[in-house]
DNA sequence: CGTCTTTGACCCGCGC
DNA sequence: GCGCGGGTCAAAGACG
């Protein structure tokens, strides 16, 4: 975007030569005629200092916005800086439970099903996978309430007005609800990957800030998440009602096919994590947030 | 044609 | 008992 552009063609000067006499050749000096022309003259220039009027107030209007424009693009940078911090220090954090205290961490966060799946991007405070073609979406932040809720908080394209939170699972939507504590309808989806799977997902956008969507996961999965180029690429929710008509041959069905496709998505994974692991030691705010983070775990003398 | 989304209606729990 | 609000159902239309 160019601002400077914008604001330059504010500074319209329009070289109006509106109602002069040059526009007439070779006619009498008729008085009628210079009585009209004046007036229409003096009209003219009206029109012409109504619509300057008009251009400035615009041109002042643009400025504003420019300088609204300009503190949201600097409060984003500085919004984006936080959450490639905070991103960084959630791995930090996911990595130290995981790795050194086992069992008694798990009470705080629920485990979460397979959540080494590639399609669970949006559900892990992990960096944004754009790979995945989640189509700008962004996790933010992950909670659990004290009802096993999972609550999941992802930012979303201000433009996108569907309700959709991509998390490599296939949902079907059974209703929609407005809310009183919220204008924002409240979308409810059931898994659809398999009949048995009692999760259930909540998706509203958030009051205070409606590019936010907040996603609460009600259950546990029963079953592994669906193969990634089955998920919601060339159909809206994939081939969920297959898995629902006649549940038990086509879920051996998926099994086989998540089995002969293993190969690939273990490849597919692994450029996955190289890309990953590139990215984010090129980002200096990683970097930052590493050197922190040994540096507490490291003794420095 | 099969499946999904939409949306109004219905159900149920809760507070008064 | 009544009203309100959240959650779910199901018919109808859309879509691939």
């Amino acid at each position: 975007m160019d601002e400077q552009w914008m604001i330059g063609q504010t500074s319209l000067s329009l070289s109006l030569n509106v109602g002069g006499p040059t526009a007439r050749r070779g006619a009498p000096p008729v008085s009628k005629v210079l009585v009209e022309e004046d007036f229409m003259s003096s009209r003219k220039n009206h029109e012409v200092e109504a619509l300057e009027a008009e251009l400035r107030r615009v041109g002042e209007e643009n400025r504003r916005l420019s300088d609204m424009l300009r503190a949201l693009v600097a409060k984003y940078a500085d919004l984006q800086g936080k959450v490639s911090g905070m991103m960084a220090a959630a791995n930090n954090h996911h990595q130290s439970w995981t790795t050194s205290e086992g069992g008694s961490s798990a009470s705080a966060i629920r485990k979460r099903p397979r959540s080494d799946s590639l399609d669970t991007a949006s559900r892990n405070p992990s960096p944004p996978l754009t790979a995945a073609g989640s189509s700008g979406r962004l996790a933010v932040s992950v909670t659990v309430g004290p009802d096993q809720a999972e609550c999941t908080s992802v930012h979303a394209d201000p433009s996108d007005l569907s309700l959709v939170v991509k998390d490599g699972y296939q949902w079907r939507k059974y209703g929609q609800k407005v809310t009183k504590d919220n204008p924002c309808p409240r979308a409810y989806f059931r898994c659809s990957f398999a009949p048995s799977c009692q999760v259930k997902k909540k998706v509203q956008r958030s009051a205070e800030d409606k590019t936010v969507l907040v996603a609460t996961y009600d259950g546990d999965h029963n079953h592994a998440p669906p193969p990634k180029q089955q998920s919601s690429s060339s159909r809206k929710s994939g081939d969920a009602a297959a898995v629902r008509v006649s549940a038990a041959p086509v879920l051996a069905q998926q099994q086989r096919k998540q089995e002969a496709s293993t190969a690939e998505q273990v490849a597919d994974r692994k450029n996955l994590v190289e890309q990953m692991a590139a990215t984010l030691t090129r980002d200096p705010v990683f970097k930052a947030a590493l050197v922190s983070a040994l540096s507490g775990r490291i003794p420095v003398a």
